[in-house]
DNA sequence: ACCTGAACACCGTTCAAGT
DNA sequence: ACCTGAACACCGTTCAAGT
């Protein structure tokens, strides 16, 4: 009954925008940021390049919907507790592990600064960091130290996805070979990286993640302890 | 003398990798990511397009050779002092200064992950966490969260400058805009976004960005401490 | 009001032809 | 060995014509 309206055209059901956002984190989802184009996007909606624009303004608009469809899913997920060190690890490790799911997102918040998506993640960890107790003049540098971080690793794992995708290869084959080039460094320009190249192979980026999110918190608690 | 053998053909001087390098990196700076085209590179280097393919092998070969050649001057730079926590302090703000001038970095640094330019900064960084006592088991966590946090700040940053350019505004018009728009948000629903939009206008990148680094020297510092 | 799909103005890259 | 520049295979976006 509620869907007798629709199927007055050949089509199953009127384009909407929620259906183009849909179609477009498929296609994100399979072939990466490349996947994305609208000649792909309107055959997946058996339509023309045209129609798409009669429900969003751009590619970029579309992308930055399609990212905070993704982020809005982390944001309800959060974790209702009385600890505001584990809800903001808790919110932090849900966004490492959406981006990780969906690499794309990573690279798609670094090209819409202080759009929605964004603002979502800045209001989960900012609520968290007052529930910290941290003091209303250190708010923005505390919530901004944790926000940069997630997002810049949400960065460089996009990165690292898309390297792996281009090369056709898969996480472990991409370090093993990058491992092996850090390990032939000169021991004497690149004393570090090339000591520490077969850690490369082993590391785990979720718990390198968590442990970054935890000096941060490390560092805030103490900053509020100091004042 | 030297450079008889040069100027047997039309232009100036035979084209060199160098050469379009630094001709690359003046267009970025000009135009940003969308001012890097084949074509407006070939016509300020007097050639065309096809020339330059042999001496690089792609855009993205391109961009990480001019990026690279931004964060060497920053590790040049690098200060040659007794305290480790001063040392990357100062490396750190290198990069913020170096990405604040040549915004397009923040955004290279993005797709080229594992090379040269990173591998810079990671063992820039690496060096001076082993200066700070790190233990060799806490060395990869510790590098990783400050060489992450960087590369995210410079990306975030990145980003702001080109839709500061993309509108053809500056950077107080876009963040006055922002923040207006931040505090008309529902206060239910964004209650710390919708309360930080006043410092969203006065606050400081660079300060914020030094809050950030310290928080995490602290947690690492603290980590030591606890070994 | 929305869809259609050809056309437009680009883009990075290739390559046969030159020197 | 390197340069030249037309040609190629795309791309996002527009728009007159339809319904």
């Amino acid at each position: 009954m509620a869907e007798k309206k629709r199927k007055v055209r050949g089509r199953e059901a009127a384009l909407s925008r929620d259906q183009i956002v849909a179609a477009a984190i498929d296609l994100l989802d399979r072939g990466g940021e490349a996947g994305l184009t609208f000649k792909a996007l309107a055959e997946r909606l058996a339509t023309g390049p045209g129609a798409i624009y009669n429900h969003i303004a751009s590619k970029t608009d579309l992308v930055a919907a399609a990212a905070d469809a993704i982020v809005a899913d982390v944001q309800r997920g959060r974790l209702e507790t009385a600890d505001a060190e584990d809800a903001l690890r808790n919110f932090a490790l849900g966004m490492f592990d959406a981006i990780d799911a969906h690499p794309w997102v990573g690279g798609a918040l670094m090209r819409v600064p202080g759009q929605p998506p964004l603002l979502r993640i800045l209001e989960a960890v900012g609520q968290d960091i007052r529930a910290l107790g941290v003091p209303a003049e250190g708010e923005w540098a505390s919530a901004m130290a944790v926000f940069n971080y997630i997002v810049g690793v949400g960065g460089q794992n996009a990165a690292n996805a898309q390297l792996a995708r281009a090369q056709a290869l898969d996480r472990t084959e991409v370090l093993t070979s990058l491992a092996h080039t850090w390990s032939s460094l000169d021991p004497v320009e690149y004393p570090f990286a090339q000591s520490i190249g077969t850690q490369l192979r082993t590391h785990d980026d979720r718990a390198d993640f968590l442990a970054g999110i935890n000096f941060i918190v490390i560092g805030i608690v103490a900053s509020i302890r100091a004042t």
